[in-house]
DNA sequence: AGCACGCCGACT
DNA sequence: GTCGGCGTGCTC
């Protein structure tokens, strides 16, 4: 009786083996149905071991094996085997992740699903004019003809029947148009230099895996060099993978791509979608019939038999960090996938992860730079305006105030740009002493007067406003400090002829409002918007010519290393919306420590130089990407529970760590309380990733075997983005 | 995770 | 006398 190893749906770190009358290996990766406990569960076929390990007593009866789905290729599983031991997640609960809800119920994608567009082929046209005896394939030819091409299904609609389409297909009458036709290149831009020059590099000869980080400042057309390099992929027959970090970037994305190649099937993958919906994408990039896949980082396990060409554009976007449950990097997956299957990748960016930079500077990737912008514009103008000796209105400058006055009478636009959502980020009693503090978090409840409520930005309760001090009674009590509501609210009075938008999650909750408040705005019925990060991406505006930055000093001494990285790469990105088109841009930036070398580079434009510098520094202090990193997190409702369980573990590790491992002590995390539970970490770093990994191996297996493992929450964080 | 079994407090 | 608290153990 054939064995078959199954990945559950379970938080354990192994597979299951049961008995299957039927299963060949032609059944490795479909769906299967077992008993597990008193209870069943679909699960995946991972392998079919032959023998056991488990006494053959014990191991029972598959239920039901899926054949009426296609199963999962064996690229795809060894990619979730990979994401299992990598990033030392249950095997299981990866591939919960990696597929779609409803794909272990639902029934495959519709074949009638499949709509080539439809064109005459050589013969067909021959065919047509030869004369022959009219049938009705030949009327299929005719109706094609008069078109061009045409959808399957338009063309089925049109005749009343598919019979004789099957026929002219049959006959090669008719043939589905390549996706990446060469119609398609007729409304394609031309390229500059700097473009030509990058698509020479990157289709050079040297077949196989190549990882190439293409450094294009805002503007200077990326997405033109993706699309060409996808067409040609197109061309050949191949799949494209394309990774976004946003959905509320896509839709746009998605249409022009979508534009760019309206022979090819591009779907799009996000979590946003309905599990029919991604299911539906998967299934038709699995068989084959999409061309061009587009999403979020989910999308990076979508299988595709076909896939010739990997891009992940704004790489080093924290978005690709999934942070919850099986924690991993979309980019780094795409990476690897893109070694296995031995294929080119793109990364793109404007700012580079420090990472991915590293491995250029080393080699190991190669570089193409596109450092002009495409459309002539110039870069804009960035100066600090140091605030020390400086009298501020609810923060403001008053060259900044000027600045933004100068330019209404010009119909010109002005950003603000704080990264702090809500009116102030806290209210405090002076005689007392009391903060808001939030019941649940060790954190601060932000006033949020838009909304007449006290809200915690990192659990997201909230409570009403205090009309006094809830400790002493003191009725004078405080906001301070200012966030986006605040800025709005003094803009508005400081300019009362003009019209102030604010941009925040609080302001755009849905995708819709997004859309409509961006045409508002490129409408040219907004003055000045202020805006967090959100305003750091996406759409441009032609007639925004003034970025101003507020409050950006915090994040230049914060304790997380990658802070300043972070910084400025949100700083290069919000000053790209300054200036385009034949307006020219400036970017005032208020600040403590106008010397401060990460300005200064931000002044030049000078990625290499703050790249240099952020590299020489990490290296100093043998943090990534000279280190590598894993991090135990545990939480309990108490914490000196969690650092109960992090010290075992610590001790576990002294004892299983090689000499290249440190292994450092447990601390309380620097939010301790989070939603009413208290968390600790514990760092285990070393300078080689095989003897980290080869560690975390036992470290995780002795770990699972600790009673008090089962009895917290605990998870490891391998490459973590969060120390 | 789910779901059992298993031994100690306040209720019909 | 039972209902039910969550500790501990297992799932091929």
């Amino acid at each position: 009786m054939p064995i078959v190893r199954v990945a559950l749906p379970v938080p354990l770190p192994q597979a299951f083996d049961y008995i299957s009358e039927s299963a060949t290996s032609a059944d490795i990766g479909r769906c299967v149905r077992v008993p597990f406990g008193r209870e069943q569960l679909t699960g995946i076929i991972l392998s079919l071991p032959g023998r056991s390990d488990v006494d053959a007593t014990r191991l029972k009866t598959v239920v039901d094996v899926r054949r009426d789905l296609a199963p999962l290729p064996p690229d795809w599983l060894d990619m979730v085997g990979f994401v299992s031991r990598y990033y030392h997640a249950p095997i299981g609960e990866v591939v919960q992740l990696a597929l779609p809800p409803g794909m272990r119920r639902s029934a495959p994608v519709d074949p009638r699903e499949a709509d080539p567009l439809l064109a005459v082929s050589a013969c067909g046209t021959a065919a047509a004019t030869q004369g022959h005896r009219a049938t009705r394939a030949l009327a299929a030819v005719a109706a094609v003809l008069a078109h061009g091409s045409v959808r399957r299904s338009a063309l089925r609609a049109e005749l009343g029947s598919a019979a004789p389409i099957t026929d002219a297909l049959r006959r090669g009458w008719l043939e589905p148009v390549s996706p990446g036709a060469a119609g398609d290149a007729s409304g394609e831009p031309s390229l500059t230099d700097e473009q030509a020059a990058a698509m020479a590099a990157i289709e050079a000869p040297g077949a196989g895996f190549m990882c190439w980080l293409l450094h294009g400042v805002t503007g200077s057309g990326k997405t033109e060099v993706y699309l060409r390099l996808a067409r040609r992929h197109l061309q050949r027959g191949a799949q494209v993978l394309m990774l976004v970090p946003e959905i509320a970037l896509t839709p746009q994305l998605e249409s022009r791509v979508a534009g760019r190649f309206p022979h090819a099937c591009v779907v799009a993958l996000h979590s946003a979608q309905s599990d029919q919906e991604r299911s539906r994408g998967f299934v038709l990039a699995m068989e084959g019939r999409a061309d061009i896949v587009l999403g979020t980082r989910l999308a990076v396990f979508t299988p595709m038999p076909r896939l010739g060409l990997i891009i992940v554009d704004e790489e080093h976007d924290a978005s690709y960090a999934q942070l919850e449950g099986v924690r991993y990097s979309a980019r780094d997956l795409a990476v690897w996938r893109a070694r296995e299957r031995g294929l080119p990748l793109l990364l793109g960016s404007a700012t580079p992860s420090l990472e991915s930079w590293q491995h250029a500077e080393s080699g190991r990737y190669r570089r193409v730079a596109l450092q002009r912008r495409a459309i002539a514009a110039s870069l804009p103008a960035i100066r600090c305006i140091d605030t020390r000796r400086l009298r501020l209105d609810q923060g403001l400058s008053p060259a900044l105030l000027e600045a933004i006055a100068e330019r209404l009478p010009r119909r010109e636009q002005s950003l603000v740009f704080l990264n702090r959502r809500g009116y102030a980020p806290v209210l405090s009693c002076p005689a007392c002493g009391w903060i808001s503090g939030c019941d649940h978090c060790s954190a601060n409840r932000v006033l949020h007067l838009a909304e007449s409520r006290m809200r915690c930005h990192h659990c997201g309760t909230s409570s009403a406003i205090p009309q006094a001090c809830p400790q002493c009674g003191n009725q004078d009590i405080h906001a301070f400090g200012r966030g986006t509501q605040r800025l709005e609210e003094r803009l508005g009075e400081l300019f009362p002829d003009a019209s102030v938008m604010r941009i925040d999650r609080d302001a755009v909750r849905s995708r819709r409002e997004w859309q409509s408040r961006l045409s508002a705005i490129a409408a040219g019925e907004i003055q000045i918007v202020v805006g967090t990060q959100m305003m750091a991406k996406g759409h441009d505006f032609p007639r925004l010519t003034l970025v101003g930055v507020v409050g950006a000093d915090a994040s230049l001494h914060a304790a997380d290393f990658r802070a300043p990285e972070r910084l400025f790469q949100q700083l290069m990105q919000v000053g790209g919306r300054a200036g385009r088109a034949e307006l020219a841009g400036e970017v005032l930036i208020q600040t403590e420590f106008p010397d401060h070398p990460l300005y200064a580079a931000l002044l030049d434009h000078d990625y290499h130089r703050f790249a240099a510098l952020a590299l020489d520094e990490r290296q100093r202090a043998g943090f990534p990407p000279f280190a590598y990193q894993a991090m135990l997190r545990a939480d309990a409702p108490e914490l000196d529970e969690a650092l109960d369980f992090l010290r075992q573990a610590r001790a576990l590790a002294c004892r299983l760590a090689t000499p290249q491992i440190a292994v450092f002590d447990p601390v309380p995390m620097r939010l301790v309380r989070l939603a009413r539970r208290e968390r600790g970490q514990l760092l285990v770093e070393s300078r080689q990733r095989p003897a980290l990994q080869g560690f975390l191996e036992r470290w995780v297996a002795a770990l699972y075997r600790q009673p008090a493992s089962r009895r917290l929450r605990w998870r490891i964080d391998v490459d973590p983005m969060e120390v």
